[in-house]
DNA sequence: AGCTACCAAGCAAGCGCTTGGTTTGGCAAG
DNA sequence: CTTGCCAAACCAAGCGCTTGCTTGGTAGCT
């Protein structure tokens, strides 16, 4: 019964260790090439238990996509809610979207991204909803300091070039180094508000 | 027979014509999800006849990576060469990877960042060795850029925060609409030069 | 008694790859 | 111009294995 590191923002149930164990596996070589015994081995259970608890193989990764995207919204929010300022507004969502990309919830950030595409059609879309409310928050936080001439370029094509630096970060960060996830979040806003 | 869009850089021989579909495939499906039997027919020959040019379906894959990384990396080469100054080179650069990645080589380099781990642990090491003649090139003119005092920050970090603006755009560029590669070139050297 | 959590065994389907043999195109000797 | 030949390209069939998932039953707690 090897432990799996937990993710922050799934609980310890058996269905929460099952998602943890599966995230970090996920991560690691790809969600077609773990198979339900690999997860049932890290939980220490036979594979066949895992279809008590999700009804296919599939599920399992649509719920690790759905709690990260549910969690991480929540925390985009109290993003906003703590800055003053559009510009801290920025910093701050920068800061949060890198923590959940490097920190908390890294094995199941970089998941979402590498295996969407290993969702049905219907999961997808169920996952975009969810998704385009998260991006909302980055839009109107964009939109607003746009409006007030901090940046001259489209707000949707600021975010994709945010999305893409940030969304990079798990192939090179790493927390142990002397480039703090303030400092490099510090750096990506003024890519943004440039300030050279 | 159903003919897939060759990738700029890869002949016409059978070979050749395997390599695209299959990177064609690999790129929607991902490797795992893709067999031997969809290669076969989007070629319109039997799934035992690949091994005929091919010992192995993961030799496919390392085929797709090397060739795209070859002709890419001359790519580069000449992007540096036609470049007068630092600034120019750099500009060169953004727009040829830019055009790697949305433009004729497209699909290949998805799949390249996209299946990265499908290969084995030595074949993931050959490869590297060629992405870091590739990256070498980048590290170059980044470092005579900063020695020349055209931005502040480590020219390492500053690669990174370019590879993921640039390596996330096929995931929402379109070539047909307003935004041309050139601006979009611009616009990007713009984050790192910073002149807001 | 009834619920949650699990086990032991195995099925049907799909997978990469092998095998042995056949077609095809080019080309030099007669 | 024919003939014989060879290598490249391909076919038809299927082997052995792994996969996601099912089934029928059991242990333990409330």
């Amino acid at each position: 019964m090897p432990d799996t590191p937990a993710i922050h923002g799934i609980d310890n149930s058996p269905r929460g260790r099952l998602l943890s164990a599966a995230a970090h596996l996920f991560r690691d070589k790809g969600f077609d090439r773990t198979t339900v015994r690999d997860i049932a081995a890290a939980v220490g259970i036979q594979s066949g238990s895992i279809f008590h608890h999700f009804k296919s193989k599939e599920d399992i990764l649509f719920a690790v996509m759905e709690e990260v995207i549910r969690f991480n919204t929540e925390r985009l929010r109290q993003a906003v809610a703590d800055g003053a300022t559009p510009l801290e507004q920025l910093r701050n969502l920068v800061r949060a979207e890198l923590t959940a990309t490097v920190g908390d919830t890294r094995e199941a950030m970089v998941v979402m991204v590498a295996e969407w595409r290993c969702l049905s059609e219907p999961k997808q879309k169920e996952a975009l909803a969810l998704r385009e409310i998260y991006e909302q928050i980055w839009l109107d936080v964009l939109a607003r300091l746009h409006k007030a001439g901090a940046f001259h370029a489209d707000p949707f094509i600021m975010r994709r070039l945010l999305t893409g630096m940030i969304g990079w970060t798990p192939n090179w960060f790493s927390t142990n180094r002397r480039l703090s996830v303030e400092d490099l979040a510090d750096l990506i806003v003024d890519r943004v508000v440039g300030e050279a």
